[in-house]
DNA sequence: ATTGTGGCCTGCCCGC
DNA sequence: TGCGGGCAGGCCACAA
């Protein structure tokens, strides 16, 4: 699910869970911890510790542990995966979610809560992800993400496209490149820019690049305004039989760099 | 190195 | 109404 408007929205909500000590790790799944990390590990780093900032770098989470404890300076990343939410004291930070069913207050949901932790206050930071896509491990290698689109400079997107001949939509979502792009916000921003998704991402002109620039810092922010990356312009005529909002050309399903992409052969060259 | 493909998971929707 | 295939906003390992 979650783009990176959506993970904006966790990590502002995960700062309610700062500066509150752990008491408790519980994993569901072990599934869900992701590279060498154990479950194991993560309860002994994590009971006793408390979280000093909530960051975000594209669509992956950072808590930074408290740095005057004896684990302190080790950070714990969650990605979101597909459908993945974030819970803190039983609020969650996005209302709904395209493709991952509602969270019921009720605990009808509980069995999707992969990772959850306790506070000593009696507050609760959870991971809900009924698809397992997502994941938390320890210490995350950040150097390995891009820039973060929001924010990102003409010059870093000049330098992400540069002299590739991927798709340009498949560049875009190289999160090694540039972070926080996915699929649906990918063709929001396109279908905005008037580029096609499987032009070469290294053909575009100085003009093209000025405006893909443009309309990507447009559109996270509008997005990110309206509450989530489901929200797009684009979006309502994303699917079989849709028509394009600006010029009514019939708009064309087809996979660019493994994805599903919807866009208009009209006005997108 | 770069680019493309398949697989991981579960839930929902559409067509029969 | 019931059933099953296809598909879903991500990411990673692997192949060419």
């Amino acid at each position: 699910m979650p783009e990176l408007p959506e993970v904006e929205a966790y990590r502002r909500l995960a700062e309610g869970a700062l500066h509150r000590p752990v008491a408790t790790v519980a994993v569901s799944d072990p599934r869900f911890v992701r590279g060498t990390t154990t479950a194991r590990r993560l309860t002994r780093v994590l009971v006793g510790a408390s979280f000093a900032a909530a960051r975000r770098t594209g669509k992956l989470l950072v808590l930074d542990l408290d740095g005057s404890t004896v684990d302190g300076g080790h950070r714990l990343g969650i990605r979101f995966g597909m459908t993945g939410r974030l819970v803190v004291d039983g609020r969650a930070g996005v209302d709904r979610l395209v493709y991952s069913g509602d969270y019921s207050a009720d605990g009808s949901a509980a069995r999707w809560d992969r990772f959850a932790l306790g506070f000593t206050d009696g507050g609760s930071l959870v991971v809900h992800d009924p698809r397992l896509l997502g994941g938390v491990i320890l210490d995350p290698d950040e150097s390995a993400l891009g820039p973060d689109a929001l924010g990102v400079t003409l010059a870093q997107l000049r330098d992400a496209l540069a002299g590739s001949a991927a798709p340009l939509k498949a560049r875009l979502m190289d999160q090694g490149r540039l972070a926080g792009v996915g699929n649906l916000i990918a063709d929001e921003v396109l279908w905005r820019a008037s580029l096609a998704p499987h032009r070469r991402a290294g053909s575009l002109s100085p003009a093209e690049l000025r405006r893909l620039h443009r309309h990507l810092r447009v559109t996270l922010d509008e997005l990110s305004a309206r509450g989530g990356s489901h929200l797009g312009d684009l979006m309502p005529a994303r699917r079989r039989g849709g028509r394009c909002r600006r010029d009514g050309a019939a708009l064309v399903r087809s996979t660019v760099g493994g994805r599903t992409s919807w866009w208009c052969p009209r006005h997108q060259t």
